[in-house]
DNA sequence: GTAGGGTTAG
């Protein structure tokens, strides 16, 4: 008793506290009196407002204050909203409770609101065989079912399947076949979860039925060809809307860039959409454009966008933002500023934890990262797959074999994270790089699973370290298999040969991949200088600066030469001079200070690694280089990685 | 009054 009367008080000050009824119809503020008195449509009114509000509690706390009073009984205006409140909350027990009261009070199925508001809300939930066996009642031809209900029940049926399936798309053939008049709403769902290959289908569809003028059934097209990797359609549909175009297109256009590893034109539509005025850059964009500052290693270009945060005080707390900014700034070397940005985040969330543990992992420093790791686990966070590869990669890259074994034997057990194809990646790096080639093909034979082509590629690295021809070619034999048009196995066995003087596998291997039509990526390395970026290839002759990045190359060589004990440095003739060679020579011509960063596309070689780590000395400045694996951090005379990457 | 578009880490 004492509860329903306090629950029935907090009731009445969610229905008669706030301003709720609109004024053409209550000119007056609801009274107790007017509350109780038998209308149903203060009730229904309140109950749409808190919905509106996002206050779907509140809302459901008042339906169940409704059903406890006397007066007024819920009725087929009330149904819609409590059900959509308890669809929003995830309670597909009360949605049930809602139906049987909905059947009992006769509104189920007689009322078309009520119908196609509980089946939005099965299928929304997931209770996709519940909403299909609905669906059919009301799709017979004896149905009284009104045809734009029907057509917006198949809608939200087709919107209740959550990955790309052959049964959305049966459903909206099941449309057709009974000439119901689909529109934009039912693309917009259907889209997003039909098979990748009928994206251009529902794409022509969309312009023969007069849709294609919708920015969101364009916005979702572009997202669409995003996936299936045509981005060069998905480019046309975002040139071909009506401008100026919404933020979210340039969100979508961006973001598909992003996701196809566009980098570049990621940075050059951010530009333009500045230059256009056609939108405001809002989190979401930002997200993307400092996800590629961060794989170019754009790092002025990455600084100026997190001024542009700074002077928004409603992005500075965005923790999306502030995620990006630590990657950005340990991808792009500046691991201080990340550490700094991690420790002043009043909230971290599993993916802040990876972006910094995975940022002291690539720079080397794996005892921060784990000790990183651990602080984590004592602050009751669990691990995902995703962070088990940062902690793994970070153990490779520092060596650290026994931790790394440690936590990748633990990890199903103790933190519930299923060991996948990239974790035995990992661990198959982290064995072979230490020379134990032997035991980490035994930990690909014992995988529960085919081992990929990151697997098998990972064994091939490391027998490029290692200069194991045998095991080389079984891991070639695999990966190539699985990944035929992956030019860097080709290149890595091929050095395997070359290394071990087996010249004519070398012949071999490069006719392969000139009948399979594949070239060697060409090396690149860049750096930013004044906030201009400079890029070098492999005896590159384009720099107008090359006469003088030259002269100073040849005479590093010669110090680099009479200063090396080793003797083997240097040699122009064989391997040609790398990028990141001419790099070097540029920086200490034109950088000011005492650090010069270097990205680099491709794996440094060691030839290029021992030329740097005497430069470092010689010249007695920093060096630090990103290359595909890592970074390096050359001083007087030694890297970071230890020879060990 | 019921149905709809974009989001980070390896």
């Amino acid at each position: 008793m004492f509860l329903r009367f306090a629950f029935g008080a907090r009731c009445e000050k969610i229905l008669l506290s706030l301003p709720a009824i609109p004024q053409h119809r209550s000119p007056q503020p609801l009274t107790v009196a007017a509350a109780y008195s038998g209308d149903t449509y203060p009730w229904n009114a309140r109950l749409r407002e808190l919905a509106a509000d996002g206050l779907h509690s509140e809302a459901i706390a008042l339906f169940r204050h409704m059903l406890l009073s006397p007066n007024p009984r819920p009725d087929a205006f009330t149904y819609p909203c409590a059900i959509g409140s308890a669809a929003a909350l995830s309670l597909p027990s009360t949605v049930a409770s809602l139906h049987s009261l909905a059947v009992k009070s006769g509104s189920f199925p007689a009322d078309p609101f009520v119908l196609s508001s509980l089946l939005s809300a099965y299928a929304s939930l997931s209770r996709l065989p519940l909403a299909y066996r609905l669906l059919h009642q009301i799709s017979s031809p004896d149905s009284p079912t009104p045809i734009s209900t029907l057509v917006v029940c198949y809608n939200s049926v087709i919107s209740g399947h959550s990955f790309p399936s052959d049964e959305a798309l049966f459903l909206f053939s099941r449309m057709l076949c009974l000439d119901l008049p689909f529109n934009s709403i039912t693309l917009l769902a259907l889209i997003p979860v039909t098979p990748l290959l009928a994206v251009p289908t529902l794409h022509a569809l969309t312009i023969l039925s007069g849709f294609k003028s919708d920015p969101a059934v364009a916005n979702c097209l572009i997202t669409s060809y995003s996936k299936t990797g045509d981005i060069g359609v998905a480019r046309q549909v975002f040139d071909e809307m009506l401008v100026p175009r919404e933020l979210i297109s340039w969100n979508a256009m961006i973001s598909a860039c992003a996701q196809n590893g566009l980098a570049r034109d990621v940075l050059d539509l951010y530009v333009e959409m500045g230059r256009s005025g056609e939108a405001r850059p809002d989190p979401v964009t930002l997200v993307s454009v400092l996800s590629s500052c961060a794989s170019l290693g754009a790092h002025t270009f990455g600084i100026s966008v997190e001024r542009s945060i700074e002077e928004n005080k409603s992005f500075i707390s965005n923790i999306f933002l502030q995620n990006a900014l630590i990657n950005m700034h340990a991808r792009c070397g500046n691991l201080t500023r990340a550490r700094a940005l991690f420790d002043e985040m009043p909230q971290r969330s599993l993916v802040s934890w990876t972006a910094i543990i995975s940022g002291f992992g690539m720079h080397g420093h794996g005892d921060i990262a784990l000790h990183l790791f651990d602080r984590m686990l004592l602050e009751g966070i669990r691990p995902d797959g995703v962070l088990m590869v940062s902690v793994l990669s970070a153990c490779s890259h520092a060596g650290l074999a026994q931790r790394g074994m440690h936590y990748f034997s633990i990890m199903e057990t103790a933190y519930g994270v299923q060991r996948r194809q990239e974790h035995f990646a990992c661990m198959v790096d982290l064995l072979g790089r230490g020379g134990k080639l032997k035991e980490a093909l035994e930990l690909i034979r014992s995988m529960p699973m085919v081992a990929d082509g990151a697997v098998w590629g990972a064994l091939l690295g490391s027998c490029k370290i290692h200069k194991n021809v045998e095991y080389a070619e079984m891991a070639f034999n695999h990966v190539v298999e699985l990944e035929p048009s992956n030019v860097g196995y080709y290149v890595l066995l091929s050095n395997v040969y070359l290394d071990a003087g087996i010249l004519d596998g070398v012949a071999r291997i490069r006719s392969m991949m000139r009948r399979r039509g594949l070239k060697k990526d060409p090396g690149c390395s860049y750096m930013e200088l004044k906030g201009r970026v400079h890029m070098f290839m492999a005896d590159d002759h384009s720099h107008p600066q090359a006469k003088r990045i030259y002269k100073k190359l040849f005479r590093l060589e010669r110090l680099v030469k009479e200063d090396s004990a080793v003797g083997k440095v240097g040699n122009l003739n064989w391997v040609g001079i790398h990028s990141e060679k001419l790099a070097v020579a540029f920086g200490l011509l034109n950088a000011e200070g005492s650090e010069i960063k270097i990205m680099k596309n491709l794996r440094i070689c060691e030839d290029c690694h021992l030329f740097i780590k005497l430069v470092s000395k010689i010249a007695d400045r920093r060096f630090v280089v990103r290359d595909a694996s890592r970074f390096h951090h050359f001083q007087g005379g030694s890297c970071s990685c230890k020879d060990y990457w």
